[in-house]
This record gives C-alpha cells, structure tokens and sequence, in this order.
DNA sequence: ATTGTATTTCTATTATGTAGAAAAAATAAA
DNA sequence: TTTATTTTTTCTACATAATAGAAATACAAT
C-alpha cells in the first residue's frame, strides 16, 4: 500500500466525514443515514461497521460504548470520534485530491478529446 | 460494491486525473511520474499498470498502442485516454466528496473536539 | 548474435469495500 | 418470568482494489 497503517481508502474517506458532521451523535445507524442522506449512497450498515473497525486499528478514530440505561429497547451504541491522526490524514487527502485536480474544473475535462 | 462495475477507487481517481493531465502523452511510466511529482506518491510500475487495466476494463479509458517504429530501444508504448464515462464517473466522485466535505474547511475540523 | 534499453505484462499478496446473518442487550408485553 | 420486540453491534464470507517485483517483449545498437 501507499503507506502501510496510514492508507485511506476512499470509503473510509466518507466513513470519516460522515462521522466529523455528526459530531456527538456518530455511531454505526447515523453514519449510515448521513452518507445515504448526503450523497444517496446506500451501504448496508455490516459495510460500515467493517470500516470503522479498520479506521480504529489504525488508530484513526476511537469509540466508546453509550450510556449503560437508555430509555429504550436495543443494545448500547457505539459512538465515534475522530483522533488528530485521522484528522490530519483526512486533510492530506483532501489536499492530495485537489493537487490532482488543479486545473481541471468540473466541465474542464469535458472539453475536447478524442473520446469526448 | 457501491455499484458493480462502477466503483471508482481512490488510486483510480489519481491515476484517471494523472491521465488527463498528460493528454497525448499519457502511458505507463509518464502516469507513475505524474503522480509522483504532483503528490509524492511513488508506486510501483506494476501497481500503475494494474489499475489502467481495471479502469479499462471497466470502460473509463481506452488504450492504443504507439507508434510501430520509434526511434529508441524498448517496447512499444501503450498510450491511453480518457473516455466520457470514466469522465462523468470522475466528476460524480469529486461532486460527493465535495458534499461531503461541505462545511469543513481544512483548519475547521481540527477545531476542538475530544481529542483535537 | 549479443547486449542494452524502455516499456509492458504476469503473478502473487494484502487491504478495502460490501452484504447479510447472527448475536447482544435492553424494553415491552403476555 | 417467560416470550416477543426493538435497536444496535458483531461475525463471517467474499469480491474488488492497491501494491510490488519479476519476467517477458520488442526494438536499437554494437
């Protein structure tokens, strides 16, 4: 990988940002709804479990268990919180990103070429 | 995946970009340096080559080969492009992360939090 | 023919993306 | 006080993406 431990995928990408936007209240259901409700990416919730473990082994988010008397039925959640490692690799994705697409506006690449 | 047979990943979206910004000159090792020099990424030839086949497999570029009497030793190289899909498919990625991204500014997420 | 060079192709491995079923753990109802 | 219902997590399994490195091509030069 590019970087052993440090690699950031690009669903892990949106995990990640789900999660920053919503803040007190990330856990596995809602990180699911914000993807869903944002860019109408519908993943089951197994998918997006899965990540954040992996986003926790590397250290890029933590998670701790919820209040141990909910009023309601259902297990404890689980609720997320991204460390300033994740924070930083999340911002140098982004900046990596836009690097890549300097120059190239949303139509620029549309214009011209053999294939266009 | 998010969609069969049109999932784009993370180093497909960087070696698509890197594509379009070398135009006509676009092959194997310009595509591994152009990534190189715009983000310090430094991956294997073979890593590169891997995922133009899969991007072409998938229709987001197309291939052909270079001239037939070059006037230097080595293979023939293989020059690709872009196609409308692979376009679209990258400007849909780019549009997602953007709203995803919608509100956070690289300074804004590290401001407070837990473990900011 | 042999050597050198530039480039691609092949092979293999680990990591990521994904779904779906099963398990937990609490409340509510019988 | 057992049984059902609800909400959420955990487990299991598999397909696809990311990656490296060696091997194969195919041409030019000696």
């Amino acid at each position: 990988m590019a970087n052993k431990e440090t690699y950031l995928g690009e669903f892990e990408q949106i995990v990640l940002l789900a999660l920053i936007h919503l803040k007190e209240n990330a856990y596995g259901m809602t990180i699911r709804m914000e993807i869903n409700e944002r860019i109408g990416r519908d993943v089951s919730i197994g998918a997006v479990y899965t990540t954040l473990e992996r986003l926790e082994k590397k250290g890029f988010i933590v998670s701790k268990l919820g209040e141990a008397t909910p009023q309601r039925g259902g297990k404890a959640k689980r609720y997320f919180q991204i460390t300033p490692t994740g924070k930083s690799k999340l911002n140098e994705a982004r900046k990596n990103f836009e690097i890549m697409w300097q120059g190239l506006g949303p139509e620029l690449i549309r214009a011209g070429g053999m294939y266009a």
